[in-house]
DNA sequence: CGCACTAGTTATAAAACTAGTGCGGTGCTTTATT
């Protein structure tokens, strides 16, 4: 098949980017593929081209709501109308009807948790899927096991014999998430197509200081010398809005961006950052997933990310362009009890499982027993899941395994930090990359230099330049 | 676990201690007996 010509002709593209081609072959030979593609290498080409030639429909199983109607914006505007995302965004009868000829549509976008619903994945098997697709497939690590169960059961559905390939994908995997994604999403025999994660135009920075307030000053000074746009990275909800307001007294154009906030404000704050309308973000983990901005010159983190995964994911954000940008994480060493915290903060303790199996055992409903066993609706519905599949032993050793794991994580995190080696090559072994060339601006043990642009503040673009306010409204409602 | 904040303590007054308290991340889905 000749896929330049087809490249050229539906998508008018030139040429394929690294990694693409191969991904495409992989699944037109029916092979089940894992891509590790940086964001911004076209991830959204690998579906699309072979949902493209391929008979069926193409299912893409996406972690947000806002990224999912977000892709299916972009390829309607790019001309390909047999799009849907299919969410509680959607008024009832909308869903129903979409449902009753679901077969019509090319690409159809769901989440894990509307997989689990019975009358939908009813409806699906009937259907003729050409390739099953996981967007952001890294989740099953991150959020699978004590958050959003309903990652776990995407396995479940898949197991149907006949089943169209697999493509998982993903910007950041180190072996842990692989192993994960390959066992609990049952890939037979999966094609691993990687690409370098190494970003040598990133230059990595550690600050040590002693207090929180040492924390505020430094960001307030580093924010106010040196140029943005930029990102810092907070641990908690409140701690972002209060790094915001300080910065918002300097006089610099900063929100803050939490999972607290409403989602039209989210939306508002992450569409006039992506506009330049505001310089810096002031956010937890909840921002960045989706966020297409290639000039992003600097990440901070102002405490220590729970995984090296995590931390290299976000700092990622930065320098797409591939100008030089900056990331720096300021740290004191009791930030590594706060942050083992709130890692074991939602998993269910010991006492708490066997509670609640005790109680559904006596016959109670799960709501109460749930009450009395003291769960979170979280723990509630990740318990739910686990008894259904396993016995209370096998839960118990579950989660002990999945607790220590979670602290070793954080323990490599914490050695990445304060190991005093070179953080670009320690990071880049952490995924099993020998590193390459070094950068002259590789990182704070290797040495920097006073790293002059970052205070060359050029000169802001003039309104006039950019979206009216009614336009960007506009854009937002698709 | 650690941090920020509050209330209470001291004792010829105000600020400085101490003990106690609350707080700490990520998202999907809600179609029913009133």
């Amino acid at each position: 098949m000749d896929l330049n010509r087809i490249l050229l002709e539906r998508f008018g593209y030139e040429s394929f980017r690294p990694g693409q081609e191969e991904v495409i072959r992989h699944l037109l030979d029916k092979r089940d593929t894992i891509a590790i593609l940086p964001t911004g290498m076209g991830k959204s080409l690998c579906y699309q081209l072979p949902g493209s030639v391929l008979e069926g429909s193409v299912l893409i199983i996406s972690p947000l709501v806002s990224l999912m109607e977000d892709q299916a914006m972009r390829m309607r505007q790019n001309g390909e109308k047999r799009v849907v995302a299919l969410n509680s965004f959607l008024p009832y009868s909308e869903r129903q009807r979409i449902m009753g000829q679901l077969q019509n549509y090319k690409f159809i976008f769901i989440s894990p948790e509307m997989l689990s619903q019975e009358a939908f994945s009813r409806k699906l098997n009937r259907i003729r899927l050409s390739l099953v697709v996981i967007d952001e497939a890294h989740c099953i690590s991150q959020w699978g096991f004590d958050f959003r169960p309903d990652y776990l059961r995407i396995g479940d559905f898949l197991k149907l014999k006949g089943r169209p390939p697999l493509l998982a994908l993903t910007a950041t995997a180190d072996e842990k998430v692989l192993n994960d994604i390959q066992h609990y999403f049952k890939m037979e025999k999966p094609i691993v197509q990687r690409h370098s994660l190494d970003r040598p135009n990133i230059s990595y920075s550690i600050v040590e200081v002693h207090s929180s307030q040492e924390k505020t000053a430094w960001i307030k000074e580093r924010v106010a010398q040196t140029v943005g746009p930029g990102i810092i990275y907070a641990s908690s909800r409140k701690r972002a809005d209060e790094l915001a307001i300080e910065l918002q007294l300097e006089g610099i154009a900063v929100q803050s961006y939490h999972a607290g906030k409403e989602q039209d404000d989210r939306s508002i704050i992450q569409e006039q950052f992506l506009m330049g309308d505001l310089e810096w973000i002031c956010a937890t983990n909840a921002f960045g997933m989706g966020v297409h901005k290639d000039d992003i010159r600097q990440v901070i983190h102002d405490h220590l990310p729970p995984t090296i995964a995590a931390y290299i994911q976000e700092v990622g954000r930065a320098g797409r362009d591939g100008q030089p940008a900056a990331a720096s994480l300021l740290y004191m060493p009791t930030d590594e009890q706060t942050s083992s915290f709130i890692i074991q903060s939602d998993m269910p303790r010991e006492e708490e499982i066997r509670h609640y199996h005790r109680m559904i055992g006596e016959g109670h409903s799960p709501g109460s027993a749930s009450e009395l066993a003291s769960l979170t609706e979280t723990g509630k519905r990740v318990l739910d899941y686990y008894m259904e599949h396993y016995s209370l032993e096998e839960i118990l050793l579950k989660f002990h395994r999945l607790s220590t794991e979670k602290n070793e994580q954080l323990r490599q995190m914490v050695q990445l930090v304060t190991g005093g080696l070179c953080i670009r090559q320690r990071a880049l072994s952490y995924f099993g990359e020998m590193g390459g060339t070094k950068p002259v601006e590789c990182c704070s043990i290797c040495g920097l230099e006073t790293v002059k642009w970052l205070y060359e503040k050029s000169i802001k673009p003039s309104a006039a330049e950019k979206f009216s306010w009614d336009e960007r409204i506009t854009n937002l409602l698709g």
